[in-house]
This record gives C-alpha cells, structure tokens and sequence, in this order.
DNA sequence: CATAAATTCGTCCAAAACGTTCATTTCAGC
DNA sequence: GCTGAAATGAACGTTTTGGACGAATTTATG
C-alpha cells in the first residue's frame, strides 16, 4: 500500500509545477528518497506532512490514490461536528472521509479531531438514540466506519522509527467500545511512540502476560463499562501492583467516575485524548533527556 | 538461513521495477552472483549494502524473504499461510501486510485470501492458543491487525456503483467477531455490491429496524457464537418470516451447526467466504438479467 | 528422471524524470 | 508605485525507468 510517489504526481496532486516540486525535495523541504539511477520517490506520509505546514492543498488526491474530493467541506471544528454527525446517521462514508481528511490536512491535530469532532459525534448520536430518534444500527454502523477512518489516517503518519518507545493497551473484559482505544493507538503513533492496540474485552490475565513479556514503556487502559466493579478493582489493583512500578500507567474513560478512581493507582488519568496525548508527550521528553 | 533472492523479489521489496533492478545488477551498483544458467541472484547482505549506500530506502528490513511466487500454486497459498501466521502472532505489522498485499497482487482472489490464507492462520492461531503455545492477546492483536488490513484492501478497490445493490449484516448479539463481517463486506463491494456492514454484536431488534428502513437485496448473519440457541433460533425465525420473502438471507459462520441450521430458514448458508462470493455474484446475475 | 509449468533472461523502446537555464511572477520594504 | 530579491514554472537535451517480447533456465510434479 505504501506507494512512492515521483514529482510530477505530486506536482499534479498539489498543482504547482513540477519544477517547485524538485526544488522543494532539493532543499529539503519535503523529505525524499531516491532510486539508484537518481530520480526522487515521495512517501506518501511525508507530501502529508509538507501539505499540513504549507498553504498548498491536495486539489486532486485522486492522483495519489486518495480519496477524491477534498477541500470542500468546512475546516472549522464545530461545524464539523455537526456535518459528521449526519453523515455517520446516514451511512455516507465518502462525506465522512472527506470531512475527517479536510480537517487533518488543515492543520488540525489527530487528537483534536477524535475528541471535539468524532468524539462528539458519538455522544450527539447517543443522545439521538436515547430521545429515539436515532436507532442502534446507525450507530453501530457509524462506528464501523469511524474504525475505518482512523485506520485510513493511520496510514497517513509515518511508521515510528525503529528506537521508538513501546506502547500498548486496549480494553477490557466486557468492554467492547473500539473507538477508544484505537484513537489512542492513532494518536501515539502520531507523536512517535511505537503504539499497538490489543483491541476490546480484554481478560486481564492476558494483559499481565502481554507486559510481562513485551515491558512496554506505557500501557494504557480504556474503560468504558465494568460489568463488574468490585472485580474490576481487584484485577486492575494486581496488575498495577505487579507492573505499576516500571511500566507508566494510563486510564481513562467514561466508566472512571471519581469514586472508583480514588480507588485506583496509576501515573495519569485522562479525560479525553488531547490530555492523553500532553502526559505522552510529557514522559518521551522526559525520557529522551536522560535515557535509562 | 536467508537463501538467495531473485531480482524480481528484490524489485518487490523496494518498489522497483524488475527491469531497473536487473540493469542495477548489470552495473555494477548491486553486488549480484549468478546461477549456472545465468541468472541473477542477490544475497541479503548485499541487498542492505545497496540500500544503505544509495538513498533507496526500504520500508522495513524484515519484508525481504516473503513467498513472491506469482503462480497460483497452492504451496504458495500454505506458505503464505504459516508466515502470516508466524507474522500475526509476533505482531509484525509490515510483514503482514506485504504478504497479503503480495498474494492480492498477484492475482489471488480477495475470497480466497480471506479463507485460506487470513481464517486459516486463525484457526492455527486458536489451535496455538489451546495449546497454550500462544497468548490471548497475541490473537487479539493479531485480529486487530487484520482488520486494518482488510480496511487497507477496501482502499484498493473501486467503490460499488451508483446503481449497486445494496446489501448489509452483521453478527449477532454476544457474537464478537468483527473479521468474519468485515470479510463479507469486502468481497461484496469487490464484486460490485453496495455493501456494509454494521458491525458485531447487534440486537435482532435493530437488525429489523434497518431492514425495514434500507429495503437491501441482501443480508448476512455472521454467527461465531451464540449465546442462547432458543432465543437465536426464535429471533431469528421472527426476522426471516418478516423480511425473508423480499430479502436474500445468507447465513454462515462456525457456531451455526447441522442441527440448528437445520431449524432455520435463509436463501444460502455458507461455509466460507468464497461460497458466499459465488452465491452473492449468481444473485447479481439473476438480477441483471431480470430487473424489478 | 523426464516432462510441463513457471520464472527469469536479454533486448528493445516509449514515456517519464533528470539537471540546467531563463523569462516571468510574487511580494516585502521603501 | 517602484525596486530588487526570491520563488515560480516552462523549455531543453540527456538519462533513467519500466513494460513487452520470445528464448532460455529453473522449479514443480508425476
């Protein structure tokens, strides 16, 4: 999938001539790799980057492969909301993908999107749901394509080097909301952490086999639901009390109401993804100053 | 361990044509040892010098030594198998999807990489699993990377027509596995249907609600498990007598066995992907032949 | 071990990309 | 509004690329 693009694909993509094109990779501008006979290859992850901190836009992502027609929907953040909500009620996924990748391509954080736009949509949709104007399989089929999206932007970062510090987590046993911890995994690789979702309904005997025999660096927990608190508690108490002391503990989710947080040890909770992302960030330059 | 490679692996494995790679080895530019008859033969090492020497870089070490045999062999497919197996398990993202992406480029179905290639590495994987010689979260993992292949396939290929049938479905209710309906969705939009799927876990209740509102020509059950034969079975019953007369119903999946298929009604059952690809592309010819 | 299938060989050629030069456009600062 | 530096994009002959072809070689199969 991951395809190099040369410089007058680019150019076309981008409408500027062929000969910007070389000059930018010439001066660096955009990162470029070459073939032994000397000609430029652009990932596509790199003319990414260079569009997000450029005033140039994608006018024909249908050359790179992309999805067509980007650039028209509204790059504002609440309006977005509002359009993806529809969008997601009604199955379109073209709309959907157009606004997602609009949003991104204009400069707004990967974080940002998933909460104040995607996140949003799903708690609009839920309350839809509950006055009974929206049904189940809606939702569920917005889900569905959300999943999708992120994976589709996931595509879109580069690959983390080779040095990067591991991450992983997931949900648990019971909970099966996906989103979650999938935004996580997206939003970690973006700012360079080696990061893989385990997925939902995670038992947690499988967890404290996953860190002790991949030590990650940070593990995060997704809690949508307990089924069972008492339990919950007593697990997630063990695995701390086990691994808590080497590996950077990081909870969220809506089931965390205070009360049972108070219960709970970890190095950071977090409300939504851009607080997770700040305390990621956080503990990489921590590290990188003074490397164990 | 690492054998010779061909160039047309190498050109594989850096994007390049075989052509270039030949003239590179003719050059001089790639150190290249020669079989009896003539033909070129790259050693690994030597590859990675030219790599490093010229800015042509490869996306991760480890893809090189992948099957890259275009014939339609089924060792190919067995191989492709137990490396993709092996991949899955240690989670190694750019493995993975070079193999798959390397059988769908050359020419295999996506049905039959669906079947014989991503559900038999799981079945290998749940084999592993009760040996305990593998990890839940290992399988966990794994199904996460596989749906994101499968998303990545669906990017590849052009989306149904204006004028598509539409089909859609789902697991059930206490059903968790989310590949088996993501498979379906994506062979059927690579047959040209207007396919989605809604995802697992869905209450009968919402299955008819979404029958009733999109009037598709298709759905499908995936059924892995079921929680409570009498209810599935009476559920279901209710559904089909509703709907089955103007609907295709095609059922499938490990937990519908003899006798409780036999208590229920539906236009296919199918056993794998690629019957359910046969069956869905004899309904789109029935139907074109015939419009309503 | 022999035969058939599949892969690679060598060669050719059109299309594409290279580097370079130069006229034109853009735009900040006066 | 004018000016000069910087960026743009078109033009050019040369080099690289990658697809196509029949022939030769390797690999799979009985």
């Amino acid at each position: 999938m991951h395809e190099f693009l040369t410089s007058k694909q680019v150019a076309r993509a981008i409408q500027a001539s062929e000969s910007s094109v070389k000059r930018w990779c010439d001066k660096g501008v955009i990162p470029t790799q070459y073939t032994a006979g000397g000609h430029r290859r652009i990932a596509l992850p790199d003319l990414i980057e260079f569009l997000r901190s450029s005033k140039y836009d994608l006018v024909r992502p249908e050359v790179l492969g992309l999805p067509a027609t980007t650039g028209q929907t509204s790059r504002v953040i609440d309006r977005a909301e509002e359009q993806l909500t529809e969008a997601l009620l009604r199955g379109e996924e073209d709309l959907c993908r157009q606004i997602v990748l609009d949003l991104y391509l204009a400069e707004h954080s990967i974080s940002a999107i998933c909460d104040l736009v995607i996140g949003r949509s799903f708690v609009t949709i839920g309350d839809r749901w509950e006055c009974g104007e929206a049904e189940v399989y809606q939702e569920r089929r917005g889900c569905e394509l959300a999943l999708r999206l992120l994976h589709e932007l996931r595509t879109l970062i580069p690959n983390p080097p080779l040095d990067a510090p591991v991450a992983f987590g997931g949900a648990v046993e019971g909970d099966l909301y996906s989103l979650a911890t999938t935004m996580v995994e997206l939003v970690l690789r973006d700012i360079k952490w080696n990061a893989s979702s385990l997925g939902t309904n995670l038992p947690f005997s499988t967890l404290a086999a996953a860190i002790e025999q991949q030590r990650p660096r940070m593990f995060w927990l997704s809690v949508s639901y307990i089924r069972n608190e008492q339990e919950f508690l007593q697990n997630y108490a063990e695995l701390y009390d086990e691994f808590g002391m080497d590996v950077a503990f990081v909870v969220g989710g809506r089931a965390l109401k205070e009360p049972i947080r108070q219960q709970m040890q970890y190095a950071a909770f977090c409300d939504n993804i851009r607080h997770l992302e700040s305390f990621a960030q956080t503990l990489l330059n921590a590290s990188e100053k003074e490397p164990k």
